[in-house]
DNA sequence: CGAAAGTGTCATGTT
DNA sequence: TGAACATGACACTTT
């Protein structure tokens, strides 16, 4: 809608500067310029606004910065070293759980190298090399960049390999700038190697990045792609693995420690087993083809990332629980035919040879493990047990013959009924009580079809069924009545359905006329009230105008005697009453 | 244990 | 005329 209506602004200056505003606003959300920016304006006038609004930000971020760091970094007054803080602010799944001990370790190694400046050091540096940077804290927790490199199997995600990505020279610019500070403050040499490939200008151009080509494909790595990841992911990947950088730089043969797998359990202890059959990427046999899928990979997913958590796979199991969703009633007309019930077969229908009383006795013969098997394949269940269902098989292949020739129905069914009822249990034990009677009678007298299939057939395809199969009379007074039972089922529950809404309907109806009651007799007391004041009024009027009046001898005429009355055309008259009755007798 | 509600089924009428 | 549908009535089960 933006879109379209912003081609008819004429974006003027103060417009643009609207909008900048906002952007600064979200800047540090990780909203890019383009979302606000519509036709993406003149680059010039960006690059000056990004610098502008750079240099503004510029002690604030540093200040910022050092408030990370030493949130991050508490000075131990008894060694005198600076210790990281019991575990920051990240709360995503792996960093949350592997990289604050990694962090932990390797600040304390740098600190004890003496290699390393002194904080104060470090953050003058910073704030002398890197004019932008987005807050450090300000960025939202994100794993991303830390499990893509689980889809390689050769070398990503090896703790090793990690630092052979991020401490490589040619690193790109763009890749987040807190990373960037961290590694300046830890090594020199390396923030003279790093300076020339930041360019603080790009920041807002970082949201078209891919985040994905940071997958530490060693190809990658060494080229070097523009466009890295998005700052959100990647503030949260540099503040956890940029000291785990110092270290591997220091042993960088530790990633022939460690297989893919073993680094895949140390990042994800639960996630292995709770997620293996999503694919995890830890497991088994990528290939840097399959690193290209990445980014279309749910696991992988920036929102995803958030709740990637071990033990929190909320995301799994909605996705199963939007595999089963519940109906409305649990008794939806469409399913219901899965539900047959007990009832008396048409003994008038020919006389063939069962009644009720044989059904039950059929009934009492069938297992219920069959039933319950039936349940869950109601297309295979025609036969005695599972195993002769097996052997005939005609009456099966035909059925999905037929499933295939009305597969929007009878597919859907089955699928439907494949999926556990959602309804609460007790309902459910009570539907599993009563579903499978006709189905078991069907059974009983080997019908090789499927109950719903037998009830839910459109006429054609129901007789050209029968016409299939040779049928005994039995069997086909035993199909009839399932057919004419399942049908009448859903029509009573339509039947009853509409009945409780009529009822509700009137109701409702009753509701709103008493209420139309009520306002229609508060209205009609209003009017009565005003009628008697008017009527009072004319009262009044009358004897006023009366008294007024005057015969010849200047005496007031009686009211018993004359009366006023007012003619069509708005004229009155003394009238005398004598008169007026002697008219009136007339 | 009985009342109420829910459900399946039958008979019958209607479409 | 038969199939599908609608509905009252009944029986049974569940609450």
């Amino acid at each position: 809608m933006l879109e379209i209506e912003l081609p008819k602004m004429l974006p003027n200056q103060q417009d643009m500067d609207l909008i900048d505003i906002l952007w600064r606003q979200d800047i540090d959300l990780g909203a890019g310029r383009e979302v606000f920016d519509y036709s993406y304006r003149q680059k010039e006038v960006q690059l000056q606004r990004q610098k502008e609004l750079e240099e503004e930000k510029r002690e604030q971020i540093v200040r910022e910065k050092e408030k990370a760091l030493l949130a991050q970094l508490q000075l131990d007054e008894e060694t005198g070293e600076f210790v990281p803080r019991p575990t920051p602010v990240n709360n995503t799944l792996t960093q949350a759980n592997t990289a604050p001990t990694e962090i932990t370790q390797n600040v304390a190694f740098t600190e004890q190298d003496g290699e390393a400046m002194s904080f104060d050091e470090c953050m003058q540096l910073l704030a002398e090399t890197f004019p932008l940077v987005e807050p450090a804290e300000a960025a939202p927790p994100c794993l991303g960049p830390s499990i893509p490199p689980c889809t390689d199997n050769t070398h990503l995600m090896m703790p090793g390999e990690i630092p052979l990505l991020t401490q490589n020279p040619l690193l790109p610019g763009p890749m987040d700038q807190t990373w960037m500070d961290l590694q300046h403050c830890l090594n020199i040499q390396e923030i003279l190697d790093m300076s020339g490939y930041v360019n603080p200008a790009q920041p807002a151009n970082v949201q078209e990045s891919n985040y994905s080509q940071y997958l530490p494909k060693l190809s990658d790595v060494t080229t070097g792609t523009a466009d890295m990841c998005p700052p959100k992911f990647m503030n949260t990947y540099d503040a956890a693995f940029s000291n785990v950088n110092q270290i591997n730089l220091k042993t960088p043969d530790i990633n022939e420690s460690f297989g893919p797998d073993e680094f895949c359990d140390m990042f994800y202890p639960d996630l292995e087993a709770k997620v293996s059959s999503a694919s995890l990427p830890c497991e088994g046999e990528n290939t840097d083809g399959q690193l290209d899928e990445l980014p279309n990979a749910p696991l992988l997913n920036p929102m995803d990332m958030h709740s990637l958590s071990p033990g929190n796979f909320s995301t799994e199991k909605n996705e199963e629980m939007a595999e089963f969703p519940d109906s409305d009633s649990g008794l939806s007309l469409d399913a219901s035919p899965k539900m047959s019930s007990p009832g008396k077969s048409l003994n008038s229908d020919g006389g063939v040879g069962f009644s009720d009383s044989d059904m039950d006795e059929l009934d009492s013969g069938a297992g219920s493990m069959e039933s319950d098997y039936s349940d869950m394949f109601p297309l295979l269940f025609q036969s005695d047990s599972p195993l002769q269902s097996l052997q005939e098989n005609s009456g099966v292949t035909l059925a999905q013959e037929d499933t295939v020739k009305h597969p929007k129905t009878e597919q859907a069914e089955a699928s439907g009924y494949s999926k556990p009822p959602f309804t609460k249990d007790k309902q459910k034990r009570r539907l599993e009580a009563r579903l499978t009677r006709d189905e078991e009678r069907a059974r009983a007298l080997k019908i090789p079809f499927a109950v719903e299939l037998i009830i839910n057939l459109p006429v054609d395809d129901f007789n050209s069924l029968m016409g299939k199969h040779q049928l005994n009379e039995a069997q086909l007074a035993l199909v009839r009545d399932i057919r004419r039972r399942g049908k009448n089922k859903v029509a009573a529950q339509n039947c009853r359905k509409r009945k409780m809404e009529n009822i509700m309907g009137l109701e409702y109806e009753l509701d709103s006329l008493k209420e139309e009651k009520e306002r229609l007799m508060k209205e009609k007391s209003k009017n009565s009230s005003s009628l008697r004041d008017m009527k009072q009024q004319l009262s009044s009027l009358y004897l006023e105008v009366f008294s007024m009046l005057k015969d010849e001898q200047g005496k007031p005429y009686s009211p018993s005697e004359y009366s006023l009355q007012q003619t069509s055309d708005g004229n009155v008259f003394l009238v005398p009453r004598i008169k007026k009755t002697l008219v009136k007798s007339n």
